[in-house]
DNA sequence: CAGTGGTGACTGACCGGTCAGTAATGTAGG
DNA sequence: CCTACATTACTGACCGGTCAGTCACCACTG
């Protein structure tokens, strides 16, 4: 599963050959229908258990933290960088978006089981913030899409533009940006300065 | 080409095959190769026709505008929306992801002539929004990249997970929220409050 | 020797690319 | 106006390579 996945992220769903998939997994073609049913099952079956662990662990980390809101969401997004966007499952996303419409069922269940579950893991440290008054009020679910959306495409980047020669900054660095640039944007109207992350 | 844009988007470039392509266009097989190479040069064709006018508009409305830095922003991302996010070549940023590894060559044309331009194209307004006072100091590459992933998203978002019954929001009222969010982030430190896009 | 896990040659469908052939539109000559 | 030839635009059957999926066979273990 782990060569399928990065043969997938690498060329795309149909531009994989099973048996590329098997050679770099150590084992002949026909081992890989002893335990996946086909192509299909074998796609499937990496996007399923691919997110999940990482997810559950994001979720173990908001049940558990104890500092202001700011911190919760800047750990949460430095979480799913180490987590998921820095490793091989980094890799998915761009996967998903690319072949969702081929598979619309597995993209059923990665917008149910993955986006929805992390907006909500996410949508709780917004909630937390704007309670506390840490945050102005806003909605949450355009929010929630927006300040996400730089660090995801931080990870679709590095698997599309970048191995191409397309150079970028370190990634820690553009983290960083992201959280900076999040947290200024969920400010409060009045009450600013110095609120910049630790 | 129109019709070889829809399918590569809809299905990939390796699942598109050039029998449908022709068939979608009003033409056989053959006549496709009358007027492409192959394949990967009608690939190649969607990219390159595909943005360059849309840059080309957005350069110059940039050029004859004379409303606040936050104005020309705004307006560069509705226009973008507008003339790219919403129509067909909108499936482009999302066909050149998956793809770009695939076909580096192709992948470094459009980083060169289309992502560093239309940067190029938002870092102006940026800087004059700072040059102004309008907008706080900060680094244009990091901030660049941010500000413009959520929209980019937006337009990824529509041909791969709303197509499979993901259902999102009305996409023009996600965009003003973008705007808002991102004029927030890139107020200056003091002197807030009013400075919600018109 | 039975059972288990693994192999890789083989098959058949599929698709990019080719090319002999057809139809439509000149156009020249009587 | 009719006929014959030339050119252009297009067609779709066909070929060859590729790859998902199959299965007869092998090697090792207890």
């Amino acid at each position: 599963m782990s060569a399928a996945l990065e043969l997938f992220v690498e060329r795309g769903y149909a531009a994989t050959r099973l048996e590329d998939v098997a050679a770099r997994a150590g084992v002949s073609k026909g081992t890989v229908y002893l335990y996946f049913s086909g192509k299909e099952a074998l796609f499937q079956a990496v996007i399923r258990e691919g997110l999940l662990p990482a997810l559950e662990q994001g979720e173990r980390l908001a049940a558990g933290h104890g500092g202001s809101a700011a911190q919760l969401l800047a750990d949460l997004l430095r979480g799913w960088w180490e987590l998921v966007g820095a490793q091989k499952v980094g890799g998915l996303p761009k996967l998903m978006i690319a072949e969702a419409r081929n598979f619309p069922q597995i993209a059923r269940f990665y917008h149910d089981e993955v986006i929805v579950r992390g907006h909500r893991l996410l949508g709780q440290a917004l909630e937390l913030g704007m309670a506390r008054g840490e945050f102005r009020r806003c909605e949450l679910e355009p929010t929630l899409s927006i300040l996400f959306a730089p660090v995801l495409m931080l990870a679709v980047w590095r698997h599309s533009f970048v191995p191409c020669g397309c150079t970028d900054g370190p990634p820690e660095a553009y983290l960083e940006s992201c959280i900076d640039f999040i947290l200024r944007a969920l400010a409060p109207e009045s009450a600013r300065g110095g609120e910049t992350p630790t």
